[in-house]
DNA sequence: GACTAAATTTCGGTA
DNA sequence: TACCGAAGTTTAGTC
């Protein structure tokens, strides 16, 4: 990744056509060829980009460019829809470049991993009388994510998702099954909980006995005044 | 501008909770407040970021923290919406700091009013004989994009997009119902404009008696010599 | 692979 | 100021 603060202006013709006045930028470019310009304020969004895959190339300027105070020009193509961005540069105030390696990448899991430690707080919310056993019980077909008792002091085996799909309802079903044989937890009964639920999965789950439970993750949040600063 | 180049890793809570594995990044420290942290790769937006206004606080790791390798703790908070940004930092590659001074903006020239003002001028392009009545006609539910008359003086509601969806189709079927009702109007016919139209609007639009029409930019703008400028 | 719906949407516009 | 629609939308999930 190569960092570039400059003193530019900008021209982008594609979908629309669109010029930055001379002023001093961020300029990044990414390893994939991409190229964001930013300036000191506003959002996330950069004032001009190209996606990727896109090539840069550097050009010298013309004479009238050069007594114009242009030093070099990025010209940055993007093969697939022809769109164009050139920046033209007055002065680089700063340049350095870095290597980054690749990224593992956003956990998008984020919310059911919340999710399943925001019910195990809060297990009355499956009924009164509940409590928690322990969270990712294990089994030997893998973790159930919550183990409960009800009111009266029977197993429950919970699954949590974000989304509630099919396959989750299958997942659960193993897990029963797997549960139910061993004589110190059976009978284990099933709840399947999510903050949506497919009408198909709900008909599976409520057809094979598992009582299906949706979770308000904003409730959830609010309600856990512990969980509002977690770090 | 502050740019720092780190090892980190990143927890968000909010809207949403997610988490970034430890891995270096570019974090993007703007005069406003706001944080943008970048990866390497993937487009102009940011793995995760905080918009303004915001404050950034630097606090000292506790020692868990510290023996797990981390040297600082960036927390940014949001007021307005208690978002909150954690970023924890292993260590730091490079830390520069830049001033920018303020951004003259973005001077920018959308398609889609272009076409709308393109059209409006070359309305013959909808048939012979046709009349522009008005542009951004106003109803009750919001402006249709054009209001004209056909050869017959007939009026017609013209939607236009750049990419004609279905919901563009919806869009100028509500506006259709609407003056349908008015009898200074009615009847009005409808004809939805873009410059592409996927199958299913075109559909859709053709079972409800409505015209499609495709609308060449570049020819339309050709035919506008005033348009023939940029690069 | 195409299409549909959401986004920590953001960014303009007008009423 | 609040709502509504567009975006060089992007992105993720579904068919």
């Amino acid at each position: 990744m190569r960092l570039v603060i400059a003193r530019c202006s900008v021209d982008y013709a594609g979908r629309l056509s669109a010029h930055l006045p001379l002023a001093i930028r961020l300029l990044v470019l990414k390893a994939d060829g991409s190229v964001l310009v930013h300036s000191d304020s506003l959002s996330y969004k950069p004032l001009n980009w190209m996606s990727p895959p896109c090539s840069v190339r550097s050009i010298e300027p013309d004479d009238d460019q050069s007594s114009a105070g242009v030093a070099e020009i990025w010209r940055v193509t993007q093969a697939k829809t022809a769109d164009l961005l050139v920046i033209s540069i007055h002065e680089i105030l700063h340049d350095s470049d870095h290597d980054l390696g690749i990224d593992p990448g956003l956990q998008k899991d984020g919310v059911e991993a919340h999710l399943q430690k925001l019910l195990a707080e809060q297990i009355e919310l499956a009924g009164e009388g509940w409590r928690l056993v322990r969270r990712e019980y294990m089994t030997a077909i893998g973790p159930v994510d919550i183990l409960a008792t009800d009111g009266t002091g029977r197993s429950v085996a919970i699954e949590i998702k974000r989304r509630g799909d099919i396959d989750g309802v299958e997942q659960l079903t193993r897990y029963l099954e797997l549960m139910n044989r061993d004589p110190h937890l059976a009978p284990v009964s099933g709840v399947f909980a999510a903050q949506e639920i497919k009408p198909q999965a709900r008909m599976l789950a409520e057809d094979r006995g598992i009582r299906c439970l949706l979770l308000d993750y904003d409730e959830m949040r609010g309600l856990d005044d512990s969980d509002s600063r977690l770090f």
